[in-house]
RNA sequence: UCCCCGAUAGCUCAAUGGUAGAGCGACCGGCUGUUAACCGGUAGGUUCUAGGUUCGAGUCCUAGUCGGGGAGCCA
C-alpha cells in the first residue's frame, strides 16, 4: 500500500493491531496524472483565457490563410468531448513555428501535441481557441503522420454508415460514432450507478454455460474436442476413430451405410456439452434468492441467423432480478429505470445528444423529454388485442391477424406505442403458450383473458420497438414442474433451479434490457450495428 | 432462413447492348481569421467473382460472394 500511496495520516488501529490507514481521496495522491505535462481537450475548453496548455490528439480538419503573413486553423480531438478544438499556429515573422511549412501539410487523421495559450477567438463558431506562437512559446509537434491521404478511409467529408461500419477500427474517428462511443460508456456508467444507489448487488453471471436449459434461442457451441474427428458414443466410437476423417466428412449425409453415431461429450472439455450464455437470467435469480437486488451486465449471444437492423449475435443485456417484487414493481422499477437513464444522457453529454437531434433524429430531444414526462401506460395483452381488433374494425390494414394466444407482431407493437398510444407501453399478462416456463401462472380469467395467462411484461416505445422484456417468476414448485412437464423440457437439468422453490422460496421478478436496444432509443441511431464498437453478426466478425 | 434492392475512381453515384462520367475527397495553384469555405487545374478504373449469350457486355442470362431494406426469431 505504502508504494503506492503516500499515507498523509499516522498508523491507524483495529482491534488493538496497527495498520496503515486506509486512504482517502484526500490522502491519495495519483502517480497516473498526465494533466501535469498535458491536458485534454475538455478541460482545455473549460480552462480560463490567457492559460498555457499542451494538447495531444488527432486532426480532424486543417485549413490554411494567408492573413498574418501565413496561418494554420488545426481542428484538433482527443475524443474527450464532441467538439475539436481550433489550434490557430502562426506561420509569419518571429511568431512563425518553426516547422510551420510541416504544419501546413498535416492531413485529417494526424496525430499532434500542440502547445500554446487559450485566447478568446477571433473567428465564429468557437469562443476559445488555441492560439500558438512561437514567441510565446507555442509550438506543434507532429506524432504520426498519415500515410497517403487519398486513400485514408475516414477522410473529412461525408460517410455512409455501411462504408464505416467496414472501418470500424477507424470510424470511431468521426464525429458520430465519437459521440456514440461516449454515450455508450455514460449510459454504461448510469446503468450501474442507478442499481447500486438502490441497494442492488452486480453479479457476474457465466459466459460459458453447461446447462442447455436457457431456451432462448439457438446457441453457439463451446467445445475443444477435435471438429474433424470427435469422440463418439458406444460402439461407433471405435468406428469413427478406424475411419478417420472420413466418417465426420460424412457427417452432413447421413444417406445408406452406417450413420456416425452422437458426438460424446464426455470428453469434451466440461465433459458435457457446453455453450455461449443466451441469458444470465437463471443464474441471477440465484444471487436474487440470498441478496434480494441484483442485477448482471454482461455480453449474450445468440446464433440466429437474424439479419435485421436491431439483432446482433452477440449483444449486451442487463438483467435485474428482485426478491418480493410482483409484476407491477418490476414495471415500475423498469419505467425508473428507463426515465433514469434518459436523464442520465441528456445531462452528462449535451454535446452529444446536441448532434444526435440536429443530425441523426431530428427531435430526438423531444422524444426523450416527452418519455420523460408521461408515466407509462401499462396496458394487460388482452386489452391490446381488444385495441387492435377495433382499429382492424376501423380501417387499419395489418399484415398478420390479430387472434388472442398468438404472439403480437412487429407491426402491432410499433401501431400500439407510435400510432395509438404515441409513448411508451408496457403490455402485461401473455396468454402462457408464447411465454417461458418460468414466468409466473396468473390466477384464471386475470384482466378477463378467455385463456391462462402468465405475469409477463414487455415494454415497447416508439421507434425501437421491443426494448425489455420481463415477468414475475414463477416461485411455486408444483405449478412450476407442471410447466416444464407442459413445454416438454428437461426437468433432471433444472435441478438447481428447482432448489430455489424448495428452499425458502420467494416471490421475484425482473427484467431484460437490450443495452444497444437503448442506445438506437437514446441516440437516433437507426442500426444496431452502429452502436456496438465491432458488431457481430451472421457472417460478419471483422475486427 | 424468406421476400425485395444493390455492387462502376479513395467515398457517393451516373452511363439506350456500341470510346468510362460527375460531385466530394486527395494533390498543385489562387483567394481568404478560416471553420460544409470559395475559384482554377491535375491525377485517379481488370465496372464484385465465375461462367454464358452477342460482331460487341458496366448494361442481357445463370450461379456464387458480400452489402442494404423488410419479415420471422427476439433484447
Amino acid at each position: 500500500m505504502d508504494r503506492l500511496y503516500r499515507i498523509a495520516a499516522g498508523p491507524a488501529r483495529f482491534q488493538g493491531r496497527r495498520f496503515p490507514r486506509p486512504p482517502t481521496a484526500s490522502t491519495m495522491i495519483p502517480l497516473w496524472s498526465p494533466s501535469m505535462s498535458w491536458i485534454t481537450v475538455k478541460s482545455a475548453f473549460k480552462s480560463p483565457v490567457g492559460t498555457s496548455v499542451t494538447i495531444k490528439g488527432w486532426v480532424r480538419t486543417n485549413r490554411e490563410s494567408k492573413a498574418d503573413g501565413g496561418l494554420c486553423f488545426l481542428a484538433v480531438s482527443d475524443g474527450t468531448c464532441f467538439d475539436p478544438i481550433q489550434c490557430v499556429v502562426k506561420g509569419g515573422g518571429s511568431s512563425a513555428v518553426a516547422n510551420f511549412a510541416e504544419v501546413q501539410k498535416l492531413t485529417t487523421g494526424c496525430s499532434v501535441e500542440v502547445d500554446g495559450e487559450i485566447v478568446a477567438s477571433q473567428g465564429k463558431g468557437q469562443a476559445v481557441e488555441v492560439l500558438v506562437d512561437a514567441t510565446k512559446g507555442g509550438a506543434v509537434r507532429i506524432i504520426g503522420l498519415v500515410e497517403n491521404p487519398d486513400t485514408y478511409p475516414v477522410a473529412n467529408k461525408r460517410h455512409t454508415f455501411e462504408y464505416l461500419r467496414e472501418q470500424a477500427h477507424l470510424r470511431v474517428r468521426t464525429n458520430t460514432f465519437g459521440a456514440v462511443a461516449r454515450v455508450r460508456h455514460t449510459l454504461s456508467m448510469a446503468m450501474h450507478r442507478f442499481f447500486h444507489e438502490r441497494d442492488f448487488f452486480y453479479v457476474h453471471t457465466p459466459i460459458i454455460t453447461a446447462s442447455d436449459c436457457e431456451g432462448a434461442g439457438q446457441m453457439f457451441r463451446v467445445s475443444t474436442l477435435d471438429m474433424c474427428n470427435p469422440p463418439r458414443m458406444g460402439e461407433g466410437a471405435e468406428a469413427a476413430k478406424k475411419e478417420g476423417t472420413e466418417a465426420s466428412r460424412h457427417q452432413g449425409t447421413r444417406e445408406g451405410g452406417s450413420a456416425p453415431s452422437a458426438v460424446d461429450y464426455s470428453h469434451d472439455f466440461f465433459g458435457k456439452e457446453a455453450h455461449l450464455t443466451v441469458s444470465g437470467q437463471l443464474n441471477v435469480e440465484t444471487y436474487c434468492s440470498a441478496l434480494s437486488r441484483v442485477y448482471t451486465f454482461g455480453p449474450t449471444f445468440r446464433a440466429e441467423n437474424s439479419n435485421t437492423s436491431r439483432h446482433l449475435a452477440e449483444f449486451w443485456m442487463i438483467e435485474p432480478e428482485v426478491a418480493f417484487a410482483d409484476l407491477k414493481a418490476d414495471a415500475l422499477l423498469a419505467e425508473d429505470f428507463i426515465k433514469y437513464l434518459i436523464n442520465a444522457v441528456l445531462t452528462e453529454r449535451p454535446d452529444d445528444m446536441k448532434f444526435f437531434d440536429e443530425r441523426i433524429e431530428t427531435g430526438l430531444l423531444k422524444r426523450l423529454g416527452d418519455v420523460l414526462d408521461k408515466p407509462f401506460r401499462h396496458l394487460p395483452y388482452t386489452e391490446a388485442i381488444r385495441i387492435l381488433e377495433q382499429a382492424i374494425a376501423k380501417g387499419q390494414k395489418f399484415e398478420y391477424p390479430v387472434k388472442w394466444g398468438t404472439d403480437l407482431q412487429s407491426e402491432h407493437e410499433r401501431y400500439l406505442t407510435e400510432q395509438h398510444f404515441k409513448q411508451p407501453v408496457v403490455l402485461m399478462n401473455y396468454p402462457k403458450q408464447i411465454k417461458a416456463f418460468y414466468m409466473r401462472l396468473n390466477d384464471a380469467g386475470t384482466d378477463g383473458a378467455p385463456g391462462d395467462t402468465v405475469a409477463a411484461m414487455d415494454v415497447l416505445v416508439p421507434a425501437v420497438g421491443e426494448i425489455i422484456g420481463g415477468s414475475q417468476r414463477e416461485e411455486r414448485l408444483d405449478v412450476l414442474d407442471r410447466r416444464i412437464e407442459e413445454m416438454k423440457l428437461p426437468v433432471k437439468e433444472y435441478w438447481w433451479y428447482r432448489d430455489l422453490r424448495r428452499y425458502g422460496t420467494v416471490p421475484h421478478a425482473g427484467f431484460g434490457l437490450g443495452f444497444e436496444r437503448a442506445m438506437m432509443f437514446l441516440t437516433g441511431m437507426q442500426n444496431v450495428r452502429d452502436v456496438i464498437p465491432f458488431p457481430r453478426t451472421p457472417k460478419s466478425a471483422e475486427f
